[in-house]
RNA sequence: GGGCGCAUAGCUCAGCUGGGAGAGCAUCUGCCUUACAAGCAGAGGGUCAUAGGUUCGAGCCCUAUUGUGCCCACCA
């Protein structure tokens, strides 16, 4: 018989086929349509670094999977991948290792000449990501030019940039920043990250003006001294009561600097005086502020001493430290050094230790951003998965400084800003401007782009047309969920949610689910440096996407990162494997035309029913929690251990023996369930469930746009599914004695079941004989003498009349074995049973339970003592 | 300093609202049983980190402790 499947299970062979026929016949787009209701997933990739592409294959494959579950629900699902031009610049760099600035370029290109790079690389990398969403099966909305944004979103973010400059949220401010003197841009507080570092403690001497005295500063930072316009004393710190008002001399530059008093010194650490650099550290320019001090600025961009500062002017920080120290010391002004461990915060791209710098930047103020986008996480508007993340969304927001959103650099959205050359007027505006309004100069636009996050934090609205009233954003907005590691919870998930509050006046999603970040077999970070990423290309290519999707899905809890082992991979290639064989199994005895329920079913075929029908409910309810892993292992299970190891096995002899009059209710439910795991389980393995689907006599074109299980309770055969697990227990019993015993299965045997339940029994003879090596299997309800192994199984006691197998020894101590394992149950089972508190309190069902399970135990515990007295 | 995770079989991890400890891999035994050796049937292996507490009942809830990881803040 045709199977139309392959003998083979090969992925390679159907997932491009597949791939281009679902996308010829459209079933990826998605429209606005009133008789559905939406479901969105609208969403860039992250801004990729380029080494954690096994990162994005999970980002990538958990939307997919909603997004299939979704649309085969009958929702009308949108799911657009993109990534925008900033996005793509980084990953020019970090692949090219650019330096790319005014200065420092080292492919010393024009801002034009950087920017058509920036489109080349844009296309490659555009190709990359699509690549990779095609290989994995993503079911993404190709034909929508929302795959990069780069002019929908320019215009957006200059609809946002002029909108808020003109509300007052966006200013220019001089203000402290971090600064990367290898990028040669600011940085905000999101982007730096801090590390514990080995550092010094210089204690230095500042000698007072007109007395012979000094005041002793400790500083990790001793260069920063050249910036230095004061030094600070804590108010009511006693020791230096006298000092206040009085001058210092500050070393190697001599210049005359106050001593002041402010709350800010902490009398505990260090000297208690502490040295005030307004230009160079965030907590002296508030000082500097509150003292009205002058902010001199000792550093250049690229981190040298600026002009000034005689002969340590143009020396690199760490070289005038050493300098400085050394002078300090030759003039003795040195006290003393001591280790020092400090946190030290570097540049989250190259990794450079930033220097607070103040510098004009353009930031964002937070505060009345903030609120609403507080108010919607607080009032479950919008939900993380799992709950805790909320919590640190909410702090992070409560904290909040403004968010400096200027960069030094060539690529991104250059800031809308124009100034006149002539009279120096600034204009915000969203056309290009060239003509002075006020002067009739020549104006010229800030060389200054935005931070990456700027763009990206409008994706969700202006992906779908937005600054314009489209038919989409009013359809897909608010976007349904959003799918994201908890890495860029700060940087991105936060700014869409203020943005969506703020320029749309809704919340950009209703649920944001959280995942771990995919580590390698040692738990480490995957990173280009250690080697030790791995391409997904390449995992596609040895075990096929659905086996990679399955494995990504499998043993992944919301939040928890989760390790990469190729093992795993294997495991669910194999999973694959079993579903095909067992489809090539069903398609060669299936003789029907259509596939439908049973008219007659047998107890096996209400059995698997039952169990497929609770399986339907129980996938249906987690994976609408976001429980894919948990999902994805019921049907794992399901499949495997219900449906292949047991029920296949169980119909076999009806399905061999061309009389049974049952035989076409086997092959109704065989086809049925299977039909109904495919289903479950195509959002995970999207292709070897098509290929399946399709040689199946279902009468549809593709699982794709077929309709998700539903529960049913015409499925509920609670009844048979007791019976048959019965049945399995016994078989159970028999093969373990059997294996115990090493009797191959070639060896039949007479099997004698004694029972007061012939009618269950009857219907298992062929089970039996089938599954358990049974030869006759004769029912009685007296028990024999003969001499047998008995297999004690509920509601029967199974005899084995094996007379060369028979040892009496070995039978006994068996049965001891067994005796002893019954009075342990009986005994817990007691215990639980005249608990007075357990039977008051407990639900009645459980105590329904417990006591047959108590009369189950006792009875088959009554048969091993008979056995073990007639021994 | 503040916050959040994690600690369960040899390894990697599940365990959903508290109701007799699970999977994959690894190990051992026996099977080429006409869908599948990428397989089948069995087996061994856990004081669920420790100590208390709540409860009729705790891997799950509470408290403390230890180990471990992450995030945030940062005192010069």
């Amino acid at each position: 018989m045709n199977t139309n499947l392959e003998k083979t299970y090969n992925p390679s062979d159907i997932e491009d086929r597949l791939y281009e026929k679902w996308v010829s016949n459209g079933y990826f787009k998605a429209t606005p349509d009133k008789n559905k209701k939406p479901f969105s997933i609208v969403i860039p990739p992250p801004n990729v670094t380029g080494q954690l592409h096994m990162g994005h294959a999970l980002d990538e494959t958990l939307q997919d999977i909603l997004v299939r579950f979704k649309r085969m629900q009958g929702y009308s699902a949108l799911w657009v991948p993109g990534t925008d031009h900033a996005g793509i610049a980084t990953q020019i760099k970090v692949e090219e290792n650019l330096r790319v600035n005014e200065g420092l370029t080292r492919y010393d290109l024009g801002r034009d000449k950087f920017l058509e790079r920036v489109w080349d690389w844009k296309n490659k990398f555009g190709d990359r990501i699509i690549n990779q969403l095609k290989k994995l099966g993503s079911s993404c909305d190709w034909d929508r030019e929302r795959f990069t944004m780069d002019e929908g979103c320019s215009k957006a973010v200059r609809e946002v940039f002029v909108k808020l400059y003109e509300k007052g949220l966006i200013y220019k401010g001089h203000r402290i920043i971090n600064w990367c003197p290898s990028c040669a841009t600011a940085l905000s507080d999101a982007e730096v990250e801090y590390g514990e570092q080995q550092g010094h403690f210089w204690h230095i001497k500042y000698p007072i003006k007109g007395e012979d005295g000094y005041v002793t500063i400790a500083t990790t930072r001793p260069e920063t001294l050249l910036g230095d316009t004061a030094v600070a004393v804590n108010p009511e710190d006693e020791r230096y009561k006298e000092l206040v008002g009085k001058t210092l001399i500050l070393p190697l530059v001599g210049r005359e600097i106050p001593v002041i008093a402010d709350e800010y010194v902490d009398k505990e650490f260090g000297t208690g005086c502490v040295k005030i650099t307004p230009a160079h550290d965030p907590n002296d320019f508030e000082v500097g502020l509150r003292h009205d001090l002058e902010q001199i600025k000792m550093l250049n961009d690229d981190a040298t001493i600026a002009k000034g500062f005689g002969k340590y002017s143009g020396l690199d920080r760490y070289e005038a430290r050493k300098v400085m120290v050394e002078d300090l010391e030759k003039e003795g002004l040195l006290i003393k050094v001591e280790e020092h461990v400090h946190n030290v915060g570097g540049c989250y791209r190259c990794k450079t230790t930033v220097e607070p710098i103040i510098s004009d930047q353009w930031f964002v103020k937070m505060g009345p951003l903030a609120e609403p986008a507080v108010e919607v996480v607080k009032n479950g508007t919008i939900k993380f998965v799992p709950e805790r993340f909320s919590k640190i969304y909410l702090n992070w927001m409560a904290n909040i400084h403004d968010w400096c959103i200027s960069r030094q650099l060539w690529w991104g959205h250059r800031i809308p800003a124009f100034y006149c050359e002539d009279c120096g007027e600034m204009v915000v505006s969203k056309e290009d401007l060239t003509v002075c309004p006020k002067c009739g100069g020549k104006m010229k636009q800030d060389n200054d782009v935005l931070d990456t996050w700027f763009s990206s934090a409008l994706w969700p609205f202006s992906t779908l047309g937005w600054p314009d009233k489209t038919e989409d954003l009013e359809y897909y907005y608010p976007t349904s969920v959003l799918v994201t590691g908890y890495d860029i919870i700060f940087f991105w998930v936060a700014r869409m949610i203020f943005s969506g509050m703020e320029h749309v006046g809704k919340e950009p999603f209703k649920h944001v689910f959280i995942h771990g970040l995919v580590r390698d077999s040692q738990g480490r970070k995957m990173s280009k440096s250690l080697g030790n990423g791995v391409d997904p290309l390449e995992v596609i290519e040895q075990y096929g996407a659905d086996a990679l999707r399955f494995t990504l899905a499998t043993g992944n809890s919301p939040g928890n990162d989760m390790r990469y082992y190729p093992e795993r991979v294997e495991a669910s290639r194999n999973f694959a494997n079993k579903l095909w064989n067992a489809a090539r199994f069903v398609l060669m005895n299936l003789n029907l035309d259509k596939i439908e329920l049973p008219q007659n079913p047998q107890l096996e075929d209400k059995w698997i029913l039952s169990k497929y029908n609770n399986v339907v409910k129980e996938v249906t309810e987690n994976l609408e929690k976001f429980d894919v892993g948990i999902a994805v292992s019921k049907i794992y299970d399901f499949t495997w251990d219900v449906f292949c190891d047991w029920y296949i096995e169980l119909v076999k002899p009806r399905l061999y023996d061309e009389n049974c009059e049952t035989r076409v209710d086997a092959e109704k439910t065989l086809s049925y369930v299977l039909q109904g795991i495919l289903k479950l389980l195509h959002p995970f393995m999207p292709f070897v469930t098509e290929e399946i689907f399709c040689a199946l006599p279902t009468g549809e074109e593709s699982i794709v746009i077929s309709k998700w299980p539903e529960y049913s309770d015409k499925l509920v055969f609670t009844e048979e599914e007791n019976d048959m697990s019965v049945i399995c227990e016994a078989i159970r019993g028999l093969r373990n004695i059997r294996a115990e015993r090493n009797i191959p299965p070639s060896k039949k045997s007479r099997l004698i079941v004694v029972t007061e339940n012939a009618e269950l029994f009857q219907k298992g003879i062929s089970f039996f004989q089938k599954l358990a090596s049974a030869s006759e299997v004769e029912i009685t309800s007296v028990k024999p003498e003969e001499n047998a192994i008995s297999v004690i199984a509920p509601g029967a006691e199974l005899l084995l009349p094996l007379d060369e197998l028979v040892d009496k020894e070995k039978e006994t101590e068996r049965l001891l074995k067994e005796k002893k394992n019954l009075e342990g149950e009986i005994k817990r089972s007691e215990g639980k049973l005249s608990n007075q508190g357990f039977l008051a309190k407990a639900p009645q069902k459980l105590i329904d339970e417990e006591k047959a399970k108590y009369e189950k135990y006792k009875e088959m515990y009554q048969k091993v003592c008979e056995s073990l007295n007639n021994m």
